[in-house]
Order: structure tokens, then sequence, then C-alpha cells
DNA sequence: CGCAGATACTTGATCAACTCAAGTATCTGC
DNA sequence: GCAGATACTTGAGTTGATCAAGTATCTGCG
């Protein structure tokens, strides 16, 4: 067996190393200017999936951070201790507890949305023209992720 | 204020948009793959930094992982109590203890290694050439980062 | 030489996140 | 109207992370 076959390293292996070195990277830069606003990662995470018009059932934010709603719990607590959302029992069903952005909560949504929608430094120093090509290329990537 | 200046949505903003959804479904991935093997990513992680030929101090490990030396302490506790790896006191200065991994450490590290290094399913899915494409710009993309 | 200060690791406290199992309240359908 | 499902909470237990304090060892200066 001397050809052939997947190569060991082919160039999407080579291209996981360096996504992963770059999102690494990026994690702990995101993280840093999180905690700027005493806020952890998951917290901003979720804060991030809140809609500032429409509250959002604690079982459907335990879904969209693939975790269980136990854990919801505990994120909704802490941010609720802050005065950044709040519990409120819906109306149709009371089982369900939708939260809500209060007004700071929507201000520092806000900021947190601009801290992790900036794009990773290594990235942010390509040219334009790359930067283009690799939007591009991820937005391929992602289509047969969710196909 | 109609034009110019930097805009709202530049394409390295929606590159990282993309990059952050594939990097949220490969980690949750590779997770749910390290917990198969009984690890946590970080206990991978650390794995994966350790040389099969060589000891590492734990302050290197300590480094490599940007952590504190305290945190490597307990990773290496819960490696050594499941015989992956071995403290061993430097010959030169007995303050310092290298990691060396055991048989069974190497072994699994190789695993570790095979898992990681798999491609996001949805960059495993483009063309080769996008693949190719890929890679060349996220090497640019680093190289900016090591300068 | 000998001691002061630096360095490497450990320990203990504290907290966030996560999981699982069990509990409470409420809803739904037979 | 009652049995079973669903939404959330609670409590126990683990891991990871940070900080402060402690121990052992080394290094260099006087």
């Amino acid at each position: 067996m001397a050809t052939t076959t997947t190569p060991r390293v082919s160039p999407a292996h080579e291209a996981q190393k360096l996504f992963f070195e770059i999102g690494m990277d990026h994690r702990g830069r995101v993280g840093a200017s999180l905690a700027e606003l005493g806020l952890t990662f998951s917290q901003a995470h979720a804060l991030r999936l809140l809609d500032p018009e429409r509250p959002l059932p604690m079982s459907s934010l335990a879904e969209r951070l693939f975790c269980d709603a136990s854990n919801v719990t505990g994120i909704a607590d802490r941010l609720e201790a802050r005065g950044l959302v709040e519990r409120r029992s819906s109306a149709g069903d009371r089982r369900v507890k939708a939260l809500t952005l209060t007004d700071d909560g929507v201000a520092l949504r806000g900021r947190v949305v601009v801290i992790m929608s900036e794009p990773p430094a290594a990235i942010a120093a390509l040219s334009v023209a790359d930067q283009r090509t690799l939007r591009d290329v991820l937005k391929r990537a992602v289509e047969h992720l969710r196909s």
C-alpha cells in the first residue's frame, strides 16, 4: 500500500490547524473583553441570544445553548441578579418562564454583540480581498453544515 | 455623514459570524468524541501538548495553556490518576516537576490528536479547491498573528 | 559561606458552568 | 378528572478557573 487513500494531511486538515489557532486566540481576547464587562462567555452568549423585542422561554434558550435546562436556571439567576434580565411567567402556559431583557440588559447586550462580532485579530489583518475570499468560502462551508 | 468610514458590516465581520458558527459546531462534536474517551477538552488539550519523547515542566504547560500553575496541578492530578502521565522531578532543578506520558498516555494522546485534527464538518464538506483556498488565506492570517 | 529573594509547585477557598436525579407546578389528552 | 408529559428548580457532584498563602528549592549578592 504505497499511494492513494486519503492523505494523512489534507488541505482541510491544515486549514483545521490554522482555524483552531485563530479560534483559541480569539476566544482569549473576547473572554478578556467580556470579563471587563463582568460577564463570562456563557453569560454573554446567552445575553446575545435574547431578542430585545421578544421574551424567550428558558427551554428555548437551553436548546440554543445546547445545554441542560438546569444550567439555564443558573445562568438566568446570575443575569437576573445583575438586573440584566427578568423572568416573566407566560400568560398562556404558566409553567413557562420567558426571559426578557431589562433596559440595562439591552444596553449591555449591545456592547456584547459588538465585542463578539469583532473579527479575530488575524482575520482583521487580512487584505480586504482575502477577507472577501474567506467570507465566500466559509459561506459555502456553512451551507454544507445546514443541509 | 453619508458614506465612507468603516462599513458596519465588513467582509471580516461576515467572516467572523461564519467562523464562530463553524467553531461552535465543531467544538460540540469534538467535545462529544473526547467525552467518549473520558476526557474533557482541557485534559485533551493538555495531553496533546505533551511530547511523547520529552518531559514537559508543569510551568511550561501552564504557559502553553495560558492558565495558572495551580490549574495545571489539578489537570495533572486527574491525568495522573488515570495513569496517563507521570510527574517526574527534574534532576537539575528539584523544584521542577516534568510531565511524561505513560504508554497508555501515548496511546490515548494518539487518539486525541486524530480527533482534534479532524476538520470541522463544514470544512470537510468543501471542494478540495475551496479547502486549499481556505488553508492559504488562513495561513496568511496566522502569519499576521505572529508578527 | 549564608541569607534574601525569586521560582516551581501545591493547597485551600471561592465561583461559574455543566450534568444528572429528584422534586414541584402546570398543562394535555384520554 | 386523573395519568402522564412538560417547564422549571433544587441539590449533589465534577471540572476548570483564579487568587492567596504555603513549602521546597534554587540563585546571587554581600
